[in-house]
DNA sequence: TTTCTTATTTGAACGGTGTTCAGATAGGCG
DNA sequence: CGCCTATCTGAACACCGTTCAAATAAGAAA
């Protein structure tokens, strides 16, 4: 019964309303923006009528949750290949640059994917991924990397501290680099190239990718 | 006509409206969480009709402004309380408590504030603080203070990427300690305390503050 | 096949939201 | 005093999330 979608029998009326629900949602956030995510919209995006959906999701929150996790499954996809590619402690920055620029390129999505993950209690059956609830999660990749670089966490309390800044750092930049006061803050202070954009300059993130993640 | 506020002629009917809104808007938040910042709420908190707002401001994302407006203006005096009480290097450290303990202690205020901040392309007039986009920004504070403690932002590229992974931690941290899922990470993790937990308790700030900020 | 059962979908409805607008109101100024 | 203009209201519009009875269609049982 749980595992309907993977072998189970067909859908009826739709086909999949279910994917299709997801995938419409997907398609408004990318050409609307995230405050365009209404239920409804999402709904007629389907060609359905706003009713469907509740066959399917209890909730709008639920809904959102979905595209959430396609989000996380997408990052992770990203940071274990970036991770492949390097060896070493270097495997630590390539994670961290794939998340930022996960972040920069899908802007809407990472903003839908920590709005879920900020008003949820609990991670839900079949969740695959989120900040901080699951194995899979980014925080545990980095977690996992340093523990098979040698670091003992019951010891190097320093390191700890680095995981943790690592993470929050990532996630920091990530938000920080979404704004759009660069210009604004600019010239407040004379024209001079201020530390942030000087250090997402200097990583290859800002304004334009320089090279690929 | 732009200082009408500070001297200017008292308001009409009301007294002062617009103060009352953003009165009657921190109290609703404060007691109901954002969810409940309807424009429409606000008024009936204020015990005025839905439409009154709009002789104060020309949307419910200026009412969200003046509201986040006052939380950077109180974020920027507890900074500079902290930075006041302690010299040297000191004083980034005490930045930074300053500012996770403000997001922990304001976690409704704190969201509103960089959801204002989020989908704001320009700094309007009156607005005292933000993210970024302030010579009194938070940012900007922990920026000077290394300055004063003898940093050369021209030359030290170290320094930049220090400064920047501070602020971006510190707001990362913040968001991160705004989060539900602890226990179901530590049981994920087979009860082992994960790197976050012990950072957060080893500053004192989770689960409950053992000491003042 | 025909009938039955059940999942799926619809259309209408309810209360709530942001926003607009014509009209009522009341303060300040001549 | 009367006028003017800022302020406020009440009604209205479109949209939202959600619920529910009724209609539909797919698969199972006969």
């Amino acid at each position: 019964m749980s595992e309907a979608k993977t072998i189970g029998p067909r859908p009826y009326h739709h086909g999949d309303l279910t994917r299709a629900l997801v995938d419409a949602a997907r398609r408004l956030l990318e050409a609307e923006g995230p405050s365009a995510l209404s239920l409804r919209a999402v709904a007629r995006e389907a060609g359905v009528s706003p009713a469907a959906p509740y066959h399917h999701f209890k909730d709008k929150a639920e809904l959102l949750d979905a595209v959430a996790n396609v989000g996380w499954e997408l990052l992770g996809g990203q940071m274990s290949a970036a991770k492949a590619a390097t060896t070493g402690m270097q495997q630590l920055t390539a994670l961290g640059i794939a998340y930022v620029c996960f972040a920069r390129d899908n802007p809407a999505l990472y903003h839908v994917m920590y709005d879920a993950a900020r008003d949820r209690e609990d991670v839900p059956d079949g969740m695959q991924g989120g900040p901080l609830g699951n194995k899979d999660s980014a925080y545990c990749m980095v977690r996992d990397t340093m523990i098979e670089n040698g670091a003992d966490p019951a010891q190097d309390t320093h390191l700890e501290l680095a995981g943790v800044a690592a993470w929050c750092g990532a996630h920091g930049l990530a938000e920080m680099a979404s704004f759009k006061q660069f210009d604004q803050l600019k010239a407040e202070l004379g024209g001079e190239v201020p530390f942030f954009e000087a250090v997402l300059s200097h990583m290859g993130l800002f304004p334009k990718p320089q090279h690929d993640c």
